[in-house]
Order: C-alpha cells, then structure tokens, then sequence
DNA sequence: CTACATTTGCATCATTGTTGCATTTGAATC
DNA sequence: GATTCAAATGCAACAATGATGCAAATGTAG
C-alpha cells in the first residue's frame, strides 16, 4: 500500500507533505520523531504544515503516536499497530529509538470503583541490544 | 516529616522556594504538577528557580516526576512512591488530576535477547469516579 | 560577623504546540 | 485545458517548557 492509497481511503487531498511523511514513515518501519521525519523528506516544509499534517494524518488513524515523555513523540503507521493495539513500547535511552513489544500484550489494571479507562500506555525505557554491544 | 528536614537530610539549603515546594506537595498528598504548585505558592519565584529546584530535589530523590504525556508532568513525594515504587498512575482527563494505583504492580515486561530495563511506566488515562458524576 | 560557595533572578535561546490569516494548491466541474 | 472553491500551506505570532550563562543575593559554616 503506497502513501496516496492512504490519503485516498481517507478522502484526503495528496499533498507531498503528506506524501513524504507517510513514505518516510513507512519505509522506516519502526516508530519515528517528527524531526527525524523532516530530516529524511526533501521538501522543506515549514513547523506548522507539519504540525497540521501529523494532526490529521492522526485523526484519520493513518498514523498513531506514541507519546515517550514530555519531549518525545514518536509517530507509526496506525495500520502497523491496530492488530495488537496495545502493546508496550521500549524506548532506548542511548539511540532513542523505539521498539513495539508486541508478545505480551498490555496488563488490564483493576481501576477503583467509578474509574474508567479509555487508553494505557507502558513505556519501557532502557538500553536496546545493539546499543549494549557499542558501550 | 517537615520539609525542612528532608533539605537537611540532603545537605540542601533550606530556601524558601525548597521548602515552598516540598510543603505543597505533602500538603496536596497526590501528585501535582509545576503550575500547580506554584499557583499555591506565596513567593512569586522565578521561572528558572522553580525549574532548577526541581531538577534538584528530584537529583536528590526527595521528589519524583511522574509524565503523564508530552505536554504534562505531576511532582510527588518521592517518599511516598519509594514503598511500592513502580506502580501504574491513572490520569483523569476531565479534572487532569493523577492517582497512584497501588493495588497492582507494573507487569513484567519480558524483552527481546540484550535488551535491558531501566525504567517501565503504566499511564491509565481516563476518567475518575468524581468527574464521573459531574458529567 | 565574615567569607565563600550556593542559589537566585534575569536575559536569552531552543523546541514544541497552537492559532489566525492571506496566499497557494488540489481536484472536481465545466 | 480552464474555472472554481474548499482545503492546505506558509508566515507571523504567541504560550509553555526546558535549558544555560552570569552577576547579584543569600544561606551557612567558621
């Protein structure tokens, strides 16, 4: 499935932007930061057209982000993780790259009473294999 | 525990900002973030001043910063985690308060060949049992 | 009380999230 | 292919947060 089949199921105009974030992120295959994504798309687009497309690529659940902490957001492609919506992520203090675990799926905590939940997420921080064997 | 005595126990200079801080926070008994905090301090201190004193008491293990999301983070006792350290925090998205959840610990999470953990955070968002009966 | 290291306040900067508005662009229609 | 209009973009601007350098103020040990 190529970028424009993902505007187009959506109903989405086909901009480049748009395009080469998609692109960017699907040949990557594992979760991304916005400013590794500009970092690999030539067209230099300004924060903001970034910003509004990651929003609406996100509404349309063509991409899914993956929130680290209060200063990493990494984005994958939604279709990549709606079989096993909630899975851990481990994020590698040394490369700040981010792995989906997805062979355990995401512990049910028991809530008080009257408390609902709407998502869980598990952020394993650490240091990755490859980054082991460089230190 | 005063806070002036968790300052002592560290070695700290008791400042008022320091104890304004460490005094809030007991007072609150949940996590509370920055703006909070500082919203129910007399001195009007400045902004680096507070960042720093954060950065300080938190080196020191006297409090403990809980990220909720990239665009929040709730300071607690680090006293009051030390017991049951790693336990999931549910976030209400209605009134933004947090709960430590200590019935259940965090799970697990069995990780590829060479990966290590240094850290693992369950964030639950949803709605409490008191911004329930509001709606 | 003095001396000195620490802390504070201020200036300044970077990053991220966000909105308003004029201009440009995509794509449906003619 | 040209026309048209809603949608997307670029720009300016702002807020919040994280961060650093430096001179002035402050805590505390002696």
């Amino acid at each position: 499935m190529k970028p424009i089949d993902y505007l187009n199921e959506h109903k989405l105009k086909r901009t480049s932007c748009r395009e080469g974030i998609i692109q960017t992120i699907i040949s990557a295959n594992h979760p991304l930061s916005e400013s590794e994504i500009r970092e690999q798309l030539a067209g230099n687009y300004d924060r903001t057209t970034f910003y509004r497309s990651f929003k609406t690529l996100e509404e349309h659940q063509i991409v899914h982000r993956i929130i680290i902490d209060n200063q990493t957001v990494k984005y994958a492609l939604a279709k990549q993780l709606s079989a096993e919506e909630h899975h851990p992520h481990f994020f590698c203090n040394c490369c700040q790259s981010v792995q989906c675990i997805t062979t355990v799926p995401v512990q049910k905590i028991p809530l008080p009473d009257g408390y609902s939940a709407s998502e869980t997420s598990v952020i394993i921080k650490g240091i990755c294999a490859s980054c082991k064997d460089k230190i």
